[in-house]
DNA sequence: GTAGTGATCTTCT
DNA sequence: GAAGATCACTACG
């Protein structure tokens, strides 16, 4: 664990390398068990169609966050990878701040507690002023693991409808952290 | 265990 | 007006 975190890569490649990481948010957090890749060229992505207001912080620096709001309810958390490319954060295992986490998501289990990119959104506190902010600080912080792990598993994405056939979705085998099975 | 529905914001048709 | 990178609640087997 320790070393710094280096963006400007593709995100599937990003995406694979952040299993394994640790994510802080204003202290709550903890490590990053499964991630979604999103590139320009992707249907199911946010940046598929060109820059837009909302997703303009995705077409931002490399390394910074991509904060935006899902159907209407929800926020969702992505790293930006490269221009028009993002790694959406997924389900964390919760290791940092678990007693503010569960305070803000209400009394659900620790097992759903950050099992989901809206729940973690929520668990995390995350806002819109988020968008855009640069991890490392003061207030996003994300960690790369020394080594790569080696149990890192792929599988199709959740939630879209198309690109389907991409197994652009990453995750740690076995974790039971996930928000669902590979 | 699965199935249906409501909440409510951004974009596209 | 409809769909979407979602979740929680309810009803029902």
């Amino acid at each position: 664990m320790g070393s710094a975190f280096d963006a400007g890569q593709s995100a599937p490649d990003l995406a694979r390398r952040l299993i394994g990481a640790r994510l802080v948010v204003r202290g709550a957090g903890g490590i990053v068990v499964e991630t979604e890749a999103y590139t320009r060229d992707d249907p199911a992505s946010h940046s598929h169609r060109g820059p837009t207001p909302r997703n303009a912080a995705m077409f931002g620096p490399a390394g910074h966050a991509y904060v935006y709001r899902s159907y209407g309810i929800h926020l969702c958390l992505n790293v930006v990878a490269a221009p028009g490319e993002a790694v959406l954060i997924r389900a964390l295992q919760p290791l940092t701040g678990v007693d503010l986490m569960m305070q803000r998501r209400g009394r659900q289990g620790l097992r759903q507690l950050c099992a989901g990119p809206g729940r973690l959104g929520q668990a995390l506190g995350l806002t819109l002023d988020d968008n855009g902010r640069p991890f490392g600080g003061p207030d996003l912080w994300l960690f790369l693991p020394g080594s790569v792990p080696e149990n890192v598993i792929a599988g199709p994405r959740i939630g879209i409808t198309r690109a389907t056939e991409l197994l652009w979705r990453f995750g740690l085998a076995g974790s039971p952290w996930l928000s669902r099975r590979f």
